[in-house]
DNA sequence: GTCTATACACGGATAGAC
DNA sequence: GTCTATCCGTGTATAGAC
């Protein structure tokens, strides 16, 4: 795997999570990726929508892990989930609020005009719903209901993170963890 | 009021909820518009910015009206939650999942990048929140627990359209509705 | 794999007549 | 308020030499 491609792809995470799809352009990203011109059709010759697909992918794995990871460091998965939460207020907070979720930039941008990007967005959110789900069930939680719990937990993380980028504060995704974890730990605990 | 300038403002809203504030044209808005070129700038001077500020505070009034009504038409304040998520599934199956937010897409575009843009977004979201918080306030709860729980149920509801409209499916939205009312009941029944 | 150059459409924004 | 025309930068994408 080259190195080049690779800062391609990582630039094109973060230039899309502060900027959106639409708005980042390939010769910005080629230049803060320090990689040539030639180099964005030679290891993408799919144009932008192919970079964004790998983009999306290349991120979706990467917080798969991550998430995965926190889900193994706690017995208790409504700990787990309030770390998450935890961990993605300091990402805001770190980043002065410009990084939120790529995926969620991507998908605002172009789900109702390019199909191919929908599709790798739908895969992204999947897998962390599976990964969450995943890491739910591992208390003996029915992996339907699991998944039921993922879903909802992801869709209030998005949200929160959307309005904390919104409002330049934490104050959003901290509470809505509270109502959260919440949630998830009496729903494990009577099911 | 003139009504050029009304519809440059609707179909910017439109254009802003199916392709975000990015991937959306001066010149196509004033075409879908019905509106000369001219007129743009006649309404706008101060350009997109403008444009995009007023697009974002007109949504802002519209939707926090719908949301009023909502909580006016049901004695139960969680009851009129569960409407809101339902009229939102409604909106999105309807459109094929074209019509997300429009202050969700314009955040995720510029939030970090025009101030003026993130700062009407964010009053947006807090008009939102406090049309949410007077209702669910109105069976007694403390106004400040009011406006925590209007916070939590504004972010769940974005993240769950986020997540429809990359599935092209309202399953996200109706099992997260699930739980977010299942919270308000209870949160609501006791303080 | 990388270089330089370029094609061509569209982006936002203006000018000046009517 | 509207019309037509235009400026200039940037957007994506390509060509062909090295």
């Amino acid at each position: 795997m080259s190195d080049t491609r690779e800062r391609l792809l990582v630039t094109g995470e973060r230039l899309f999570r502060t900027q959106g799809y639409s708005g980042t352009g390939l010769k910005q990203l080629a230049q803060e990726a320090d990689a040539p011109w030639s180099s964005m059709y030679h290891f993408f010759p799919g144009g932008k929508q192919q970079l964004g697909a790998e983009v999306v992918r290349h991120a979706a794995e990467r917080y798969a892990a991550l998430i995965a990871k926190a889900f193994a460091a706690f017995s208790d998965p409504a700990d787990a989930v309030a770390a998450m939460f935890k961990a993605e207020a300091k990402l805001l907070s770190e980043s002065k609020f410009r990084n939120g979720c790529p995926i969620a930039a991507v998908t605002l941008d172009v789900a109702s005009t390019v199909e191919e990007l929908r599709e790798s967005c739908a895969e992204a959110f999947d897998l962390w719903i599976e990964t969450i789900a995943r890491g739910l069930g591992a208390t003996g939680l029915p992996s339907t209901d699991a998944c039921t719990l993922a879903s909802y937990v992801l869709s209030s993380l998005e949200g929160a993170i959307l309005l904390c980028r919104a409002e330049n504060s934490v104050v959003p995704i901290e509470r809505t963890a509270v109502f959260v974890v919440q949630t998830v730990r009496t729903t494990l605990r009577m099911p």
